[in-house]
RNA sequence: GCCGGAGUGGAGAAAUUGGCAAACUCGAUGGACUCAAAAUCCAUUGCUCUAAAAGGCUUGCGGGUUCGAGUCCCGCCUCCGGCACCA
């Protein structure tokens, strides 16, 4: 008979709320921890992946209150954002009533996993609670100049009339139609993340408990490149324009210049030329194009401005090209070009038949075009002999003697985006004034509401745009009329510092008091997708920053640890509603228990990998609790004078190697020895009467179960006489004298191969086990008359015999 | 192209410092119990040779270091992820 999971997870559930056995404040006699899961969008529907996230996030939990820590887990939610949006528009509905439904939704899924919140500090981005404090960041971004207005060019799409998120475009298409996107220039709202490029990137040295591979992505995305930047004078004029490389050995090998067709410097250049017809007929082409059609690395195309640049270091005048292979948002939008040493160059010259200079020495075989490899230096005057390293030191020093350039850093890096064009986010607090232009809503006039509308339907602008009552305000500053902003914010904003507003979540004066967050933070252990490694983690990294800055946060890293969980596969793919593999948890807790579900989520495999779903697992980790509850519950009589000590070394054991899997995150190797232990438990009793160890042992496997499988961990505490709380109970101690075993199999090998088998005392010296090695008769036929040449001994595990 | 990660039985996987490869789970096959089924329990389950015993082979491929390599080194292949006309 199955035990009946349903009735004791309502029951446990309910009595760890009652009591709030997981509610926090700040404690200075115990360390603390604070340990986080990504707050999910609350889509309504609790699926695999938050499964897997809550049930490590939990097991953490619970793990550290047994081992005396004071634990901060909350939950909140990412409720603003476009789905939301999307199911307003297609029904009518007010996004804040769905939204609030699926949250209610999604709290009652959550409960039911047994997944242990302070929900006390419940917090959700839509509340206007919550998002008052963006205004508030937003404006003290604003007053250090780190916010700032400018026009852009942003993806709009024809079809749906609206500007899209860099996430909504999928391979240069719209995601909802597949309509291709164009290039729009809008007033759009940055947050100047590139002035804390350099920081972002060092600090990630020092974030040694993040994986390899997140902070590997980061450091792609921040893309610093060093290199050196000057100035090109344009022949027969007093104009002239920066270039940027990172190869400034190569300067000799230049043999034209090329300018994005945004350049500012383009149309001059071409005004009155030859060329000027041609060029401009470019120009409109490429602003044009789709995002995709330019970056897609196809045939180079370009024109000729029919003027000429002169080389600073030899007075040789070069041809200045218009390409929309150079991009108007890296470096300074200007390069030069060496086409024998960098393939895109060559590309581009052996098209439009520009001359060639190699100025790298190519190895004796070489056989390619542009060489990009290092070499000796040649063709370069003064730089000739010189390897790449030197040669950019020389060249670097005579450019700044000459005060025509200097060494510098370039990042990959823009700025964020944060304006967008939509209703579900929070408002921008800033006014649009005739007379005194932009001017922010002071601080003392927040929260700026976001409005109940009805409308909405995308017109190419925020739906708020149409709210004139709403629009039309007073100028802070002069007292005039005035326009308010009608972008909100993107959601990541919301998200990039709501860990620090879970410490102190009720507060409204501030967006949470200094001395508290000084008291959680950082983050100890933070838990989530590794699709969040770039944005999420570089936003949440950057604001933290800024706050640091400001002495508001006690810590420039907000995460600790980072764990990256992997995804859930079924039939090798995601699992997804649209794709129809999708193995609803809230099934599984009908029909075999939310503890069961959790330890195959922790069995499953190695947690940083993805893993593929089998609901075999599942039915495989019921019948291991079952097999826990028949032994435990159903276990009568004791022999008080059989042997336990094998037994309670066995637990011991257990202990140890749980303990240590845990705290490596190492959870699916935590979970076979509860299971190796249980069997051998089952095996005391049906060898006879179980021994006097048998309940001291029972009591070490459900503390041991308590963090992975808690409901039924607790019940089982209970019926075995118990009356304190498992949850706070300490985490079993292994005794390491019991660790060690008296006798081990020592394996004997001839030649490296295994021969034979032999248990002998743990504690035998190396010429005993030599000796017993030797006396094997299976050996002897091995040895055969051969002579020993060699006896390597690790005692008391392996005897090598090596003859020949 | 650059940067990361991975590759072990029919499946998920394990092997923490270079020392018994495949623990544990699933699946499969056979059996016990049952009128029968479910549940439960027992046995077998990497490949190969063999009647059996005993042996030989095996961690993507090819080399190397070592008494000994899944693990370390060199050279490849494949897959996954990130970045990418970034000068």
């Amino acid at each position: 008979m199955a035990y009946d999971h349903k009735s004791i997870e309502a029951k446990w559930q309910k009595i760890w709320a009652d009591e709030k056995t997981f509610e926090a404040s700040e404690d200075e006699s115990r360390p603390k921890f604070y340990n986080l899961c990504m707050y999910p969008y609350p889509s309504g529907a609790l699926h695999q992946g938050h499964v897997r996230n809550y049930t490590f996030g939990d097991l953490l939990t619970r793990y550290k209150t047994m081992t005396g820590h004071n634990v901060l887990s909350p939950m909140g939610w990412d409720s603003f954002g476009l789905p939301a949006e999307n199911a307003a528009i297609a029904s009518g509905a007010q996004p804040k009533k769905n939204t609030e439904a699926q949250i209610a939704t999604m709290t009652r899924q959550i409960k039911q996993l047994g997944a242990m919140y302070d929900w006390p500090r419940e917090l959700a981005s839509h509340s206007v609670d919550y998002y008052r404090w963006d205004q508030w960041l937003f404006l003290q971004l604003f007053d250090r100049g780190l916010a700032y207005k400018k026009e852009a060019p942003v993806n709009w799409c024809p079809q749906d009339q609206t500007v899209l998120a860099n996430e909504q475009v999928v391979d240069g298409a719209c995601e909802r139609c597949g309509t291709i996107v164009e290039k729009k220039n809008l007033a759009q709202w940055f947050f100047k993340i590139t002035d804390f490029a350099d920081r972002l990137l060092t600090d990630l040295d020092q974030l040694d408990e993040w994986p390899d591979r997140v902070r590997t992505m980061q450091r792609n995305w921040i893309g610093r490149s060093t290199g050196a930047q000057f100035s090109i004078g344009v022949a027969d004029s007093t104009d002239s324009f920066e270039v940027f490389t990172t190869r400034p050995d190569t300067i000799f090998g230049m043999t034209f210049a090329v300018l994005a067709p945004e350049h500012p410097l383009v149309d001059r250049l071409i005004s009155g030329t030859d060329q000027e017809a041609g060029a401009r007929t470019y120009i409109t082409a490429a602003g044009r194009a789709s995002e995709i059609e330019r970056l897609s690395e196809g045939d180079k195309t370009g024109v000729f401005t029919g003027r000429y640049a002169v080389n600073p270091v030899n007075d040789v005048r070069v041809p200045i090209y218009i390409a929309d292979y150079v991009l108007m948002g890296y470096g300074t939008g200007a390069i030069m070009a060496v086409p024998g040493q960098d393939q895109r160059d060559w590309d581009f010259a052996t098209k439009y038949g520009v001359d060639i200079i190699r100025t790298v020495e190519p190895p004796d075989e070489y056989d390619g075009e542009a060489f990009v490899g290092d070499g000796v230096t040649t063709n370069s005057d003064f730089l000739n002999g010189l390897d790449r390293s030197e040669a950019i030191a020389e060249i670097v020093n005579w450019l700044e003697d000459g005060g025509l350039g200097e060494s510098t850093v370039n990042y990959r890096i823009r700025d964020w985006l944060i304006s967008r064009q939509r209703y579900w986010g929070s408002p921008i607090p800033m006014v649009n004034c005739a007379e005194c232009g932009l001017v922010p809503v002071p601080e003392d006039q927040l929260p700026v509401v976001l409005p109940d509308i009805v409308d909405f339907a995308p017109k190419g602008q925020s739906p708020l745009a149409a709210l004139d009552d709403w629009v039309n305000t007073t100028c802070p500053v002069c007292g005039g009329p005035a326009r308010r902003e009608t972008d909100t914010m993107d959601t990541f904003v919301d998200s990039s510092w709501y860990f620090l507003r879970f410490t102190d979540p009720r507060n409204s004066e501030k967006a949470f008091d200094p001395v508290k967050a000084r008291y959680w933070m950082p983050v100890d252990q933070y838990i989530g997708g590794v699709e969040h490694a770039v944005l999420h983690l570089l936003y949440a990294r950057f604001i933290t920053k800024v706050l640091f800055d400001m002495g508001l946060a006690s810590v420039e890293e907000p995460f600790a640890r980072l764990f990256t969980q992997g995804m859930i596969t079924m039939d090798g793919s995601k699992m997804s509603k649209s794709k129809g593999n999708v193995v609803d948890p809230l099934d599984l807790f009908e029909s075999h228990g939310a503890d069961a579900l959790r330890l195959y989520h922790l069995f499953m495999g190695p947690p940083t990998d993805d893993a593929a779903w089998d609901t075999n697992g599942v039915d495989g980790t019921l019948r291991f609790l079952d097999r826990v509850w028949r032994v435990v519950t159903e276990t009568n009589g004791f022999d008080e004078s059989a042997d336990a000590s094998e037994l309670i070394a066995d637990a011991h054991r257990a202990i140890a190697k749980v303990t240590d899997d845990i705290e490596r995150f190492h959870f699916n190797t935590a979970v076979p020895p509860l299971m190796t232990l249980s069997t051998a438990l089952v095996d005391r009793v049906r060898s006879g009467i179980p021994s006097a160890g048998f309940n001291e042992v029972v009591e070490i496997l459900i503390k041991l179960l308590a963090p992975m499988a808690p409901h039924i961990a607790h019940e089982l505490w209970e019926k075995t006489g118990h009356s304190t709380m498992l949850a706070t109970e300490p985490w079993p101690v292994a005794d390491t004298t019991l660790l060690e075993r008296s006798t081990v199999t020592m394996v004997v090998q001839v030649n490296g191969k295994l021969r034979d088998r032999v248990d002998v005392d743990a504690d035998i010296d190396a010429a005993e086990a030599e000796r017993v090695a030797l006396e094997s008769d299976k050996i002897d036929q091995w040895i055969d008359g051969q002579e020993v040449k060699r006896i390597i001994v690790r005692e008391p595990n392996l005897v090598n015999i090596v003859v020949g």
